[in-house]
DNA sequence: ATTCATAATTATTGATGCAAAATATTGTAC
DNA sequence: GTACAATATTTTGCATCAATAATTATGAAT
């Protein structure tokens, strides 16, 4: 009997997806660090489960990107280097730079509010004195989250998504580091304006910019 | 026995890798069409497998977008919309043109020498009065690759593979049709004149460019 | 005659077992 | 003492087997 099992998920998912997240979830803790070996029997036995479908999990994230399959060597945790980390840190900054454009194009206006609304909420968390970090990032993801939404291209979500997860494979896994936070705030305003102006070009350079100061900011650690 | 044992592969690609690719040609030759189900028993029994490394293939597979998984129903070829194509094309054109303009910040001389090489190919083999429309394509997805590879960033050459593979789901799986060899022609010494000059902003507009004029064509069917 | 419920069949999903391959360890020979 | 070879152990990878879930068909009741 599975010990997943006692969990009778609502959302009926496959076992393989169920361990695939459990598995993504340790990787991004750390537990199981870059570069080490993952061992399927141990991690079966844990689990108690088979290695069938660990295995098909594994392969899932192995095309994530997450872990690295080695003929006969078995599954890996993927090593990701400081060239990675910019390369990923470049394609995030131009898809989702791309995905601010075609909303500053296409946007209704309910779509301009509730993009408002969240800009709000964000200025509100980011308020000197306030010390929510934890809430400011979490605004701070749902807007940018919106914003790929609303460009209605769920290939790009999906690139996004994997490519998300490959950042979170960094020791400091933040992207926006805290003392960023005003800067950050006068960036989401300059990306706001632009939106409203329905400027493409303006918002994609904004967005733009706002990932390079990031990544400026992330790299002098 | 494995039938396909009878290949003993030089390069040792495990077997679920194998028949990710077959399976891959299958959908590409619409053997397998678009939607429809993908019975394992019966593929299992045409290659002589057994259903486990083709169950890790379909996942590999699912991963890349070709087919779509189903709770408890299978694995499905997956179903392009019109739209679908529109916004893989998008992002296809959004991640070339950076890389091409990648290319133009940093290529050696040595690098542009080979893509001159390569586009002089091209010319030679887009000559009116010549009919080879095949080494056209050829050569043409070799300087596109080129270009790619030139830009170091396997992210992004892993996420272009994966969009072109979505791409050949399409019955009119040629991005750039016949008729257009001439303009298309046209484009390439535009973006190669950018390469050259080493302009980044010139060189990624071109390429833009050129991808909109074959997203053009190839609606015009 | 139509609809709903139940049973049976079919297909997916997970478990277990076996074989092949690679690596590590130990022993022997030079 | 070192190097090479052989054996043993570990681990991947594939196949077969069992169980669960879903769909379809059939029968009964309204």
């Amino acid at each position: 009997m599975s010990a997943l099992s006692a969990v009778p998920s609502l959302a009926p998912r496959a076992l393989y997806e169920e361990v695939a997240e459990l598995i993504r979830q340790r990787i991004f803790s750390r537990e199981l660090e870059p570069g080490s070996w993952i061992d399927e029997l141990q991690i079966s036995k844990a689990y108690g489960i088979s290695r069938t479908p660990l295995r098909e999990a594994l392969k899932v994230l192995a095309a994530e990107g997450l872990v690295t399959m080695k003929v006969r060597r078995g599954a890996y945790v993927t090593e990701v280097s400081e060239k990675d980390l910019r390369d990923v840190y470049h394609l995030l900054s131009l898809l989702e730079s791309d995905a601010a454009a075609v909303v500053a194009r296409t946007a209704t206006p309910a779509d301009l509010k509730k993009l408002q609304s969240l800009h709000a909420e964000l200025e509100a968390a980011g308020k000197p004195g306030k010390e929510k970090h934890d809430k400011f990032f979490e605004v701070n993801e749902a807007f940018h989250m919106c914003l790929l939404e609303l460009s209605q291209n769920k290939w790009r979500d999906q690139m996004v998504a994997d490519l998300r997860k490959v950042m979170k494979l960094n020791r400091h896994n933040s992207l926006f580091k805290t003392g960023r936070i005003t800067e950050s705030l006068k960036e989401h305003q300059a990306i706001m304006a632009a939106l409203l102006a329905k400027d493409p070009a303006t918002t994609s350079a904004r967005m733009r910019e706002h990932f390079e100061n990031g990544l400026v900011a992330a790299s002098a650690i």
